[in-house]
DNA sequence: CCGTGGTCCAAACGATCGTTTGAATCATAC
DNA sequence: GTATGATTCAAACGATCGTTTGGACCACGG
């Protein structure tokens, strides 16, 4: 075998998630990925049953951990008496920011994610409601306690921006490019604390 | 012939907007698009010569418009003595929002804009610098000058989150729905109202 | 030692892809 | 009417797609 460590469903998930954030998940095919795992073609199907249900377990493997510490984070703010606006903004934004830096392969996942946003595919949007769904409830329900002048509709509006900022931001979409000098590390602390600043004031308007 | 004031290179445009928007552009194949636009198949490579030269044409048909709107506006703004952040920011969400909802099409060209965000295609991020990269500097001059307590870095930083957020709530992406009793238009014009006020408090914030 | 179940492999399947071809059809000018 | 150029058409091209097949390989318990 050529990584003991690393089984081969495990190498297809790692270069389904490279390729899918590369050249999406219809541009991506099972013959590049597979050489890219160094696996048999007809391994995907023998493992995963279908490229759909690969494209499902790529986000199963990051999203249920990711869901988790969400929530975890956020169990820890609402502990405090007297968290702020911008506590639970972390405690939304520092969990992607640590895959994306931390985990191996986590930035290349949040580019993953931000293309599953941009596709209106049916299957992929109600696993993401189903992982996401809850965790943005209960994120809404804290920023709506922090923020009693906006009225539901009104809050769910900004919540939904910062979102979609978010993901942008994450997965270094955009036009400006970051300078060569700054390092990958540096340049998304900075982008989180940006956000963080950015969606406080903007959640604060009017 | 079908309908005689739309020539079969329209059709295809139409079509195409149309399908990539609901499939991306790897996606949508051009035998559908052509028996959507009731067109021969071989029609695509004729008018345009390949698959990805349509793409490029789809995106020139709005974007050149959309451009100069923007800049038109801006000047507009420039032009009175005592301009807001918001006039500035209007002048680049408002050209947005009437294309989506005025131009027949434009609510699906949006999709089909953020699709191009999403895609890291080499050939589609050059093609969008060239169109959009010159209004996006000109706004962010123009912005700069309002905001003489932010340096260059927190500034890009800043319009770079504005850009992405843009793009997806005129895309309708993100995890709430609209209501259903809410029409097209007025989700959009609160969508604008919402972001302007969203960025402007982003940008002043600290 | 042989059998059994899990894994891997080369090869092929039918389907669909973007593109090309060459003739048919149309509009226009002489 | 006829020639000319633009457009449309059915048909086929080679390539690539996701998937399936049937046997080879390997580890392990009998």
């Amino acid at each position: 075998m050529n990584a003991p460590h690393f089984s081969t469903k495990e190498r297809i998930l790692d270069a389904a998630e490279e390729l899918f954030a590369r050249n999406g998940f219809a541009g991506a095919s099972l013959r590049e990925l597979t050489a890219a795992a160094k696996v048999n073609l007809a391994a995907v199907n023998y493992h995963y049953g279908s490229k759909d249900n690969l494209v499902n377990e790529v986000f199963r493997r990051r999203l249920d951990e990711l869901n988790s510490e969400r929530l975890a984070a956020l169990d820890d703010v609402l502990a405090q008496p007297a968290h702020t606006l911008e506590d639970l903004l972390a405690a939304f934004i520092r969990p992607a920011l640590s895959l994306s830096i931390d985990k191996p392969g986590g930035a290349t996942f949040v580019r993953v994610l931000a293309r599953a946003y941009a596709e209106h595919n049916e299957r992929l949007r109600k696993f993401l409601s189903d992982n996401y769904g809850q965790a943005l409830k209960a994120f809404a329900a804290a920023l709506g306690a922090c923020l009693p002048h906006l009225d539901k509709e009104e809050l769910y509006w900004r919540i939904d921006i910062i979102a979609g900022a978010l993901t942008y931001a994450m997965a270094d979409f955009g036009v400006i490019k970051r300078r060569a000098s700054m390092s990958e590390q540096t340049y998304r602390e900075r982008a989180a604390e940006h956000l963080i600043r950015f969606a406080a004031a903007g959640l604060r308007a009017e």
